[in-house]
RNA sequence: GCGCAUGUGGCGUAAUUGGUAGCCGCACCAGACUUAGGAUCUGGCGGGGAAACCCGUGGGGGUUCGAGUCCCUCCAUGCGCACCA
């Protein structure tokens, strides 16, 4: 009876989806274990075989967690808002909601059929009005927070509002300082908005004008949008961010306590970026007005030559002499149209003009050229540097470049020449440094930052490259931003009325005027006497969330997924906690990852949650690239010549569908009947056939690579599917999709039904197993649990088909064996394993059954064949009883025949045994 | 430029964590069964050599009785950051 892995398969994934096999309980005696895969965004391509691979991985642990007893969140979603689908609906005018249910619908079949153990029960989808409804309550309690220094965490605002009641404190407003009781209503939101965690805001953006809208940093890759790679340009904008600079250092600190990957526990300290240093206040000469800098090297003070601003410093144009200002404002002007990709082309080439002013050297008093350059970054520090170009590479080229001066304050250890270079180590003697003068260069940062806060100069301080997150977009196809405006001040729709519903809309467009698509509606508009959207009254925010708005908590989500009163009850979140295992792509590293922390650490500040962290384990599972076949065509010719023969020609290589090769051999007839120009095709074979090139690339449409999910289930089987991926190696190691290995595991698994078969059908006896069929037994349960534990699932899959090898070669069919084998199969064989199980007498799924647990008596060995080693190299194996002490070992190694001929009589200088292992000669 | 990975047969990989390098598969070769084989089974399969043996984990050096594994150095590939003062 050959094993039909249609029916069975079809069979127990109704099973499961009937009886609710892998629901998960808010209440549990048992321990519980949080399980978490990033949710994907349903995109209209539909899944290729790189994608389950995480959730493959995630659902043998899980399945395996619940074996051991324990109570497994498996939850899967939907991060259904997007651009894709917006693109889309603008050139199609189809509502982005329908193409976002038909893609999901898309994606759930295709997950169904490679049987995931989800507690589908708690989808959410980012969406939805019930799910975006606390997205936008969440938002509601970042902008009725602030964080404060003094306790290093979040507070409700009304605890900030009460001091400034209380003290009476001071505020700039419009340049003039003022006590916070003079200022009015819309002065006192106004300050109160550099306070609030969500904050309207002036900021200079990524614009991207193809795409309509604003992009958060790491949305931008090379000066391009990720999504498109579209232009991106700066512009100053007033716009919705969140201060996730507040959390800095607790998102730097905190990752000690988690386990994730150097790599991208790498990516996030260097996206902080942290660096300790010191203020600066310089005055400057005939004004009143001061540059303040920030600099990590405090010691080379006197090494200034000049100040350096970047070009949208606000004292740019205000200092500047009548004589530079022609010159000044064309550079300012270029300097600013330039795009972000300009800019980073440019990196190398100086450029720079001198505004006339001059500082005053705060140690020495001497004046201090004030330049403008565009290598100074507006947003960061405070835009203006302190040029040292002995000791910095960047002021060295400035200063060359234009011929200033560089004059030097450090001594290196070593010889170093500064005709040529700076040197910017932070290693040598200070010179030429008045009270700094003959110190190494660490003292003397810490030195100057003392002499700067004695004199009251500046102070030392921390700077980070984190900047705050942009957080409207353009947009419609986001949550919309709960807010309307009273009389130009921001006020937060009240919670009772949530969700703001997405409105509709006559096109996904701007308006005319530029105005975000959500304007194009004409009740958008807010009474607050009727409490609800309207056709007049108080204008909505028109912008929307970004697309990592609702994936920044989606994990709560999932622990009470259809709570109607609270995004997550207490109870739940107390018993789920976090996450214990996430699986993801690394891709997310800089956006997703740190957002998600940062917000769990704001709810946790708000009293919401008890955790600090999101998950606590995280595995980024490698991408899965695809092994494109290329067939070669002779230059103007129909003709198409065989792989070996190409070079022999003048060709061009051609993407041919990878579904029409099998072991590089191209199926010529599927080939011409492919495209119309194929049609008269001809084909210059070698040996017969027609053999294909290979080019490992990223799986995609237009290389004709894609492997898809369902093709294969449909050959193979889903179990198949599921052990092959996790065959071809280790997870968080990206390879190539080669369609060809599948028939080892395809055969493994016929194999394995022939174990619990015979004569045609299913055959097991109840004997006591031999010693040698416990041996493989119990070594396969001890190497399975210990490779899942591990992560190494591939390793396991090769357990798997050792130990179905020797069974097989022990003809082995006894029940005592093959039982505990069908459980420890079941994570990553599912259906067969059920049907195996159901087969083998029980009437309750294997995923209620206990992991096996391994006992070492069975592992236990008599002898051991040594390898023994002659000056380290192995010579001959010699099999000796283990209980024998280390000096027998010795004595019956050396008196060996296949020995003498090594010893020659002599003795040897050295024998080192270790017992169990090997022996080593050395002669 | 800085940081993080990775480098082992024709290919995907494995190696008890310092102890027999190449497990398990794919591909390939030979054989059996068969009208047939993209089915199944048996055997072979790192390179050189009749063999004895020699060489071999990106290159070079080191530590060690013993190194794919540890240390130094260089090279290559991939990813991330990048004028961050």
């Amino acid at each position: 009876m050959e094993y039909n892995f249609r029916d069975t398969e079809k069979y127990w994934q109704k099973y499961w989806a009937d009886n609710q096999t892998f629901r998960a309980e808010n209440n549990s005696e048992k321990p519980k274990y949080y399980v978490l895969d990033m949710f994907p965004y349903p995109s209209g391509a539909g899944l290729h075989v790189g994608h389950p691979l995480g959730y493959i991985a995630s659902d043998i642990y899980a399945r395996y967690k619940r074996l051991n007893g324990f109570n497994v969140l498996h939850p899967m979603g939907y991060d259904s808002f997007g651009l894709p689908a917006e693109q889309y609906a603008i050139q199609t005018g189809q509502h982005p909601a329908i193409t976002t249910d038909a893609n999901i619908k898309r994606y759930r079949e295709q997950l169904d059929k490679i049987g995931f153990s989800f507690n589908w029960d708690r989808e959410v989808r980012t969406s939805d009005p019930s799910y975006y409804k606390w997205t936008q309550w969440i938002f509601i309690q970042l902008f009725n927070a602030w964080y404060n220094p003094a306790i290093g965490k979040a507070e409700h605002i009304d605890k900030l509002i009460q001091k400034f009641n209380s003290e009476n404190t001071e505020h700039l407003v419009n340049g003039k300082s003022k006590k916070w009781n003079e200022l009015n209503e819309n002065e006192q939101s106004d300050v109160l908005m550099n306070y609030r965690i969500a904050y309207l805001g002036e900021a200079y953006v990524n614009w991207c004008p193809a795409l309509g809208t604003v992009l958060a940093n790491d949305e931008v890759k090379d000066g391009v949008s990720e999504r498109g790679g579209y232009p991106v340009e700066r512009k100053l904008m007033k716009q919705w961010s969140m201060r996730i600079t507040a959390y800095a250092d607790r998102l730097l600190n905190d990752l000690e306590t988690i386990d994730w990957s150097d790599s991208i526990k790498e990516a996030q300290r260097n996206w902080i970026g942290k660096s300790e240093g010191a203020s600066l206040e310089f005055c400057i000469q005939n004004s009143e007005d001061k540059i303040e800098v920030f600099t990590t090297r405090p010691d080379t003070v006197f090494g200034i030559s000049f100040l350096t601003l970047a070009p949208e410093h606000e004292l740019a144009e205000k200092i500047t002499t009548q004589d530079k200002k022609a010159e000044v404002d064309a550079y300012i002007a270029k300097a600013k149209n330039r795009s972000e990709r300009e800019r980073q082309a440019e990196v190398n080439t100086v450029s720079g003009v001198f505004t006339g002013s001059y500082a005053i050297h705060p140690f020495t008093g001497a004046p201090v050229p004030v330049w403008i350059g565009d290598y100074v970054l507006a947003g960061y520090g405070t835009g203006a540097v302190m040029a040292v170009p002995a000791h910095d590479e960047r002021d060295y080229r400035f200063a060359s470049f234009y011929q200033l001066p560089k004059p030097q304050v450090i001594t290196p250890d070593v010889e170093h020449d500064f005709s040529k270079s700076s040197w910017d180590e932070k290693q040598g003697t200070l010179i030429n440094s008045s009270f700094l003068d003959g110190l190494t260069v660490k003292d003397a940062i810490k030195k100057c930052i003392d002499e700067i806060e004695k004199r009251k100069l500046g102070k030392g301080k921390i700077n980070y490259r984190l900047r705050d997150a942009v957080f409207g977009r353009q947009r419609y196809w986001g949550e919309p931003i709960p807010v309307y405006y009273k009389n130009g001040i921001a006020n937060a729709i009240p919670e009772n009325q949530l969700p703001l519903h997405l409105p509709a809309v006559d096109k996904f467009l701007p308006t005319e005027e530029g105005e975000p698509p959500l304007a194009r509606s004409e009740k958008w508009f807010w009474n607050e006497t009727k409490q609800s959207v309207d056709t007049s009254g108080y204008p909505i925010e028109t912008t929307t969330m970004p697309g990592w708005a609702g994936s920044s908590w989606y994990y709560l989500r999932y622990m009470d997924a259809h709570n109607h009163n609270v995004f997550a009850s207490a109870d739940a979140l107390k018993y789920w906690k976090n996450v214990d295992l996430y699986i993801g792509g690394s891709e997310h590293a800089t956006g997703h990852l740190l957002y998600v922390r940062f917000w769990t650490k704001a709810l946790k500040d708000l009293g919401y949650l008890q955790i600090d962290e999101p998950a606590q384990k995280l595995i980024n599972q490698g991408m899965i690239q695809g092994r494109s076949s290329l067939v070669y065509r002779i230059k103007n010719t129909n003709r198409f010549v065989s792989y070996g023969l190409k070079d022999q020609y003048e060709t061009t290589p051609v993407h041919v569908d990878v579904n029409f090769v099998v072991n590089d051999e191209l199926d010529t007839e599927a080939f011409k009947a492919w495209r119309d120009d194929f049609k008269t095709a001809e084909f210059q074979l070698e040996g017969g056939k027609f053999i294909c090139g290979n080019e490992i690339e990223k799986m995609s449409k237009s290389k004709h690579n894609v492997v898809t999910p369902d093709d294969i289930v449909e050959k193979y089987g889903a179990d198949c599917l599921r052990m092959y991926e996790m065959f071809l190696g280790p997870l968080e190691q990206s390879k190539p999709w080669n369609t060809n290995g599948i028939a080892g595991v395809s055969g493994f698994i016929r194999k394995l039904w022939k174990l619990y078969h015979s004569n045609e059908s299913f055959n097991i006896s109840e004997d006591e197993p031999s010693k040698a069929e416990w041996k493989t037994l119990h070594k396969t349960i001890k190497k399975v649990q210990d490779d899942i534990e591990k992560f190494s699932f591939n390793t396991s899959v090769s357990s798997f088909m050792i130990c179905v090898n020797e069974l097989t070669d022990l003809k082995c069919n006894k029940r005592a064996i093959l039982e505990p084998l069908a459980i420890i199969l079941s994570p990553y064989a599912p259906h067969i394993a059920e049907e195996l199980w159901k087969l083998c007498g029980h009437n309750t799924s294997v995923s209620k059954a206990q992991f096996p647990q391994y006992n070492d008596a069975y592992l236990v060995e008599e002898d051991f064949e040594y390898p023994v080693s002659v000056n380290g190299k192995t010579r001959f194996k010699i099999n000796l009883p283990l209980q024998i002490s280390k000096e027998e070992i010795e004595k019956r190694v050396l008196a060996a025949e296949e020995m003498q001929k090594w010893t020659n009589g002599s003795n040897p200088k050295k024998v080192i045994v270790v017992p169990g292992r090997i022996v080593n000669v050395v002669i």
